[in-house]
DNA sequence: GTTTAATAGTTACTTTTGTAACTAACAAGC
DNA sequence: GCTTGTTAGTTACAAAAGTAACTATTAAAC
């Protein structure tokens, strides 16, 4: 029976609030000033971090869906952060490349980000950061299947 | 300068992957056997756990707006799984009651949630858990500015 | 070489969410 | 009473995300 088992401290539950909360404090650094989308952001940083990759490579890496990745890849485009580059090996791949404006735009998001999270964890000590990460990234595996 | 802050290590971006992830994990539990939404689900566990209550207390308890609320209801109440009941000082207000059956969706759920949750935290301790669940209720309530 | 299958990415269509404007009911000021 | 403002909840419209079908290209089978 589940009788004392506390549905309002649901792990999942629990997960939500803080991902969302916490992603819409941080969006305020992208939004007005890059008018980016969080899937952008996302996308942008990929490419600041790892280098030039693929849209497919993304989709791997940040578990997101092919067509998320396709539409925030237009759109970063669009406001000039990357260009495309087709394989000469295979025409339908396309190498994204940040430009010099999305590299600038991915530092200053990376500053920003380091100083939210800062903010965010100011009162958790270093043990217990690394043990948050490390439990969120297995969770984050639990159950993956990939499709 | 941010040049050592891993921005794939982002605290909002680990969140969010693992509430997705886990979220997306638990709603094979409701989604084909009741043809549940995650927000109707969270409703109905707000009214399972906490008693009849109202659209705005459970929007504020869940920091969900009230626009989904008011769409998951009415999702609920086609499932015969709530009704309604117009308050008599405050014709505004109507409070939100389970019906057996949505009682019953609820048990079966809270059971569901209750073995989901253990097999998530199968490999941790008591003591990650909790402080795992202290950690996450702050952030959730960081930079909470209610509108 | 021609069919078949697989992969990268986009597009069309549907569902869900977000935002803002709305209705209805109450409450306060005068 | 009648304006003015506030609150509960819904609805209309716009933006975003999910799903499935599509094009183009490559690779494999034969």
């Amino acid at each position: 029976m589940s009788h004392n088992f506390d549905v309002s401290q649901f792990l999942p539950y629990l997960l939500n609030q803080a991902a969302e909360q916490t992603s819409v404090g941080f969006q305020e650094n992208y939004r007005e000033r890059y008018g980016m989308l969080r899937t952008e952001w996302r996308v942008l940083f990929h490419l600041g971090k790892y280098g030039d990759m693929t849209a497919t490579e993304i989709a791997r890496l940040a578990m997101m869906h092919k067509t998320k990745i396709s539409r925030a890849v237009s759109a970063l485009e669009d406001k000039r952060f990357l260009r495309r580059n087709i394989k000469r090996e295979d025409r339908r791949q396309e190498i994204l490349c940040l430009t010099v404006a999305g590299s600038k735009a991915y530092q200053q998001l990376a500053q920003s980000a380091a100083d939210y999270e800062a903010e965010l964890t100011a009162n958790l000590s270093k043990a217990e950061i690394t043990m948050l990460k490390r439990v969120l990234k297995n969770l984050a595996l639990s159950s993956d299947v990939p499709k």
